[in-house]
DNA sequence: ACATCCTGATGAAACGTTTCATCAATTACG
DNA sequence: CGTAATTGATGAAACGTTTCATCAGGATGT
């Protein structure tokens, strides 16, 4: 049926181990061809139209050059994050840019492992694991199959590769930036307790409140998620009590929760910023279309996606990184969510 | 190194032929093995720790068990419009459930094509191809290498598959939706000249125009595009000029367009609705969370993916489709961005 | 003139499956 | 009881590459 190497050598008159060598960049073997063979290969090639099998290839090569790349939460961090999008976009750019594939994998959190063993199964050259869940046992079943993988946005044991973003710090400067504009009842939409950052960010936050010497009275943290509709009940919960004793800021574990939050608080007739200010986490292109546009914590989505493809190539073709484990700097993206407190 | 099905059968005292048919689901050999055999080669495998090579059995089945993804646009839609997030989820999940792997390539516009080759080069069994740009020949290489495949939001000749929506109608409704607020000088930003849905809802919005009897002059087309940037800038060029002749509501060729627009008018202190009403196209989660949130035209994203999967599934498993081109109906999504014309 | 080295080239052995053709032994059937 | 069908099982030929080992001949070096 299809044309293969045999065909196009019996028709140029070569050996099939020339016209290998002439029509596969990737040869490693010391087949040499003179130009006029070359040529006669060539042209046969083209006439005959010879398609590459690379199936064959990984067979006796055993690379793929496919990297599998696992997103969890398929229901709603694929669907509804725009990070998770650009963090997408980044990676497979990165990889084309290397000539790999990218084979995509997604999970409830439930399954991670489960679909992960799919993954590895498939025999990719290496795998992506984004937010893996933190009682998630898919770095030992890689280690089992020997695959290379690199964690994103999850610290794990230091033999192994990581790309996190500073959290700790993105929560303390988020909380900071609240603490300086006149605040002290500052409120924190608590993450998801299954995702490694949620406990960072917490951690800075609490930092945040201590150094400014914010009594324990006047901390606020509200169980949450990384949803909308999680930041929506937050708010609402939050602010539906008596204004006294209501804090007048909020740090929201993402810019989704965050949204939430606007959106709640327009429903019930307060003013952001002018009555509380909101401050939020990743920094997506839509956080930018909120209104009030988002004052929040940029994440370097972009760079921590094609860090993770550097890293993880790298070690598939053998070069082990001098750095494993990678934590990114965040930065504070002033937009219009956040004023000063109105009680100073 | 690796654990084959050699070992296992060595281990087990039987053929590699009763190994293979016992460990593999998709055996489609007459190969028949009785319980005892079974149990010797079941036991061996996990004794060993057998790890099943699927690329050798895609070089002798021919199949690979993978379908490919290109979604062009690279930079602009996969990035940034959530829309593609949502089909990207969709399909991903219907393709787990039908056990097809899913291989993620993308384009910019230009290199389509180019891009395209590497897919259909890298053995896929079939492949979806997301708003092809209307001069591209994609289609064509795909023929030429027996590939099936399905295009999704483009319609092509009658013999290929393709998945679309309404945009006709979609055009129509959100055009008539703002006529019966009373609306008479109504603006259509328009989309991309390279996207086919773009003629469509322009159509779309002709029809309705002309059907209400509203003279050519009262007609506003304005060139942008399906990003949040162009939406501003048409908005922004539109709505400076003075209030007489300027239309009293837009009908956005999307959601991320509607959004840029919204931005605008919120800048130039334009009131939405009670100033000027807006009607976008798409209607993803985040379309909900703009302020106001947005009056829009409802696409069945999800059905549009899990159909195209399901039709692309039957091809390749030479179910051929009763009906090759698919159109689902769209519908009119109410929220607070549009309200009756202040002029009525 | 002899050993050495390079160049161009080739045949054949992998790689790990699937599956076809074949076979012996057992069971069923009329 | 003889023939046919079924069951359990196997060896070996694909699938389309890569790559190793080998070789003939010409060039080079001493």
């Amino acid at each position: 049926m299809a044309i293969t190497l045999k065909d196009v050598a019996k028709h140029a008159g070569t050996s099939i181990a020339a016209a290998s060598a002439t029509l596969n960049p990737g040869n490693k073997s010391n087949t040499r061809v003179g130009d006029i063979a070359r040529q006669r290969i060539l042209s046969a090639a083209s006439e005959l139209g010879y398609a590459y099998n690379p199936i064959a290839k990984s067979l006796v090569t055993g690379k793929t050059g496919v990297i599998g790349l696992m997103l969890p939460y398929a229901d709603a961090f694929v669907d509804q994050n725009p990070f998770c999008a650009t963090l997408l976009a980044s990676i497979v750019t990165s990889l084309m840019q290397k000539h790999y594939n990218l084979m995509l994998y997604t999970a409830t959190s439930g399954s991670v492992t489960e679909s992960s063993k799919v993954a590895i199964d498939s025999r990719v050259d290496g795998i992506l694991l984004v937010v893996p869940p933190v009682n998630s046992d898919v770095f030992a079943h890689c280690d089992k199959r020997s695959i290379p993988y690199v964690s994103v946005i999850r610290d794990i044991d230091e033999n192994a590769c990581s790309v996190n973003c500073d959290d700790y710090t993105g929560g303390y400067m988020a909380t900071k930036h609240l603490i300086e504009l006149g605040h002290r009842r500052i409120a924190h939409f608590v993450g998801n307790p299954d995702v490694s950052t949620t406990a960072a960010r917490l951690e800075g936050y609490r930092a945040a409140m201590h150094d400014a010497g914010i009594p324990e009275s006047d901390h606020l943290e509200v169980p949450s998620g990384f949803l909308r509709e999680p930041g929506y009940q937050s708010a609402m919960m939050t602010f539906s009590g008596s204004p006294e004793s209501t804090p007048t800021a909020v740090f929201a574990c993402n810019d989704l929760c965050a949204a939430g939050a606007l959106q709640a608080l327009s429903e019930l007739g307060i003013s952001v910023p002018d009555e509380v200010s909101i401050v939020g986490f990743d920094d997506t292109p839509f956080s930018a279309s909120l209104q009030p546009p988002l004052t929040t914590i940029r994440m370097p989505i972009q760079e921590m996606g094609s860090l993770a493809v550097e890293l993880l190539v790298n070690i598939i073709e053998d070069r082990q990184p001098t750095t494993r484990q990678h934590c990114l700097p965040v930065s504070l993206t002033l937009r219009s969510s956040t004023s000063t407190s109105p009680k100073t």
